[in-house]
DNA sequence: CTTGATACGATATAACATAACATAATTGGA
DNA sequence: TCCAATTATGTTATGTTATATCGTATCAAG
């Protein structure tokens, strides 16, 4: 039972009152340290936000909220947000238009997100190395990095036990094309070259799928 | 001149009739291939696609069909996407909502997209070296990879030596907290720590902004 | 020419996000 | 304490992106 999982999937049966409750007690402690206004909204945000490990939509807060507050409307959220983003507590996950809170708020970062397709679980990674090999790539286009949204989906460990597979689609799920990555190929192909040349439909990579 | 910019950005004088011609071609080649049906009405999508670098919204699209064909909607424009998605002929941007050609769509792959946010222009870099160090990284939280979504913003060559800087923002600029990443810091760092404890808005990394 | 499958037309609505302006709460100083 | 500036929130409206549903047309095969 990890109580604060700041890397990987937290354990299915973790306390997460002892996640929800460290995120709001540093949310507190660093806006109080950067003189920003947690208001009781804001952190009404967070905490719903931190309701699970499992990204939210801005609407499914508002819902929420409607029912705790005369007059919220999507500005409020939305708004709410804007700061929470602002102060590195929340990130947004661009494939979902969702939210998660941020498993690490005192570093600035751009997140690096496991999206688990069956349960809908989301860990942080933040590793260094993913971050190297995106600027020397980026570098040798002659490219200088900034923001990186990096948004991975695939099968979290819970869901690999179990055998079970994706869950629904993700949102416009234009796109059939990808092959999911093996895990691991021979070292030395030709760079950019993923998979073999089977159609775009074939869960097939070179060894698992 | 370079005329297929396969990996990296093009030249700002490059010929472009060559790009969109030839992925035209490539397209029907690809799609008889595998007797999938290129009508007139998704090889124009792709042509409108294809009508530059930066990538286009579906209704940018439709804004243009509407001009050539009575009763052009969204979903005429979203369905011909889904099949040129699924095709692998385009990718979509999930961090701008907008969609590319894909600049090398014989090989099953996702994109890994970098994005000028002064001009625009967006390049398609797909380095397996960016996919090894996810993989990897995920193998450690116990996940399977499949999908990777890899939208990097910055300044491409072109906008770095004309000393632009960013133009706009990016849609729901929702987080204000993300540094970037400086050209090279010392090996050795411990994994998960990206840059020094600044405040979020502050545009410092260990040695470049 | 029929049949079954695929593609497209057409209408409606869902889902996500922001603009603009009014009012309220907070803060710091007179 | 009171005022003025600033920041936060309320409120209404609208913009933007994406999908559901159902009917019609086109196509390929037998
Ligand atoms: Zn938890
Ligand atoms: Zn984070
Ligand atoms: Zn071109
Ligand atoms: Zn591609």
């Amino acid at each position: 039972m990890k109580p604060i999982p700041n890397e990987g999937f937290p354990a299915e049966d973790h306390d997460h009152r002892h996640c929800t409750d460290r995120a709001l007690e540093r949310a507190a402690a660093i806006c109080k340290r950067r003189g920003a206004r947690l208001t009781d909204l804001r952190r009404r945000v967070l905490e719903l936000v931190w309701s699970g490990h499992k990204p939210l939509g801005a609407y499914d807060i508002l819902d929420t909220l409607r029912r705790e507050r005369r007059g919220a409307a999507p500005p409020t959220v939305y708004r709410a947000l804007d700061f929470l983003a602002a102060q590195g507590l929340v990130h947004r996950i661009e494939s979902l238009n969702c939210f998660v809170g941020c498993s690490d708020p005192e570093l600035p970062h751009s997140g690096q997100f496991l999206i688990c397709t069956s349960c809908g679980s989301v860990a942080e990674l933040n590793d260094v190395r993913i971050d190297d090999a995106i600027r020397d790539s980026a570098a040798e286009a002659g490219f200088t990095v900034g923001r990186r949204t990096i948004e991975v989906d695939g099968l979290c460990p819970h869901c690999q036990e179990q055998g079970r597979g994706p869950r629904g689609r993700p949102p416009h799920n234009i796109a059939g094309g990808t092959p999911p990555l093996s895990p691991r190929g021979p070292r030395g192909r030709p760079p950019h070259n993923i998979a073999g040349g089977t159609p775009p439909l074939s869960p097939r990579g070179d060894g698992d799928g």
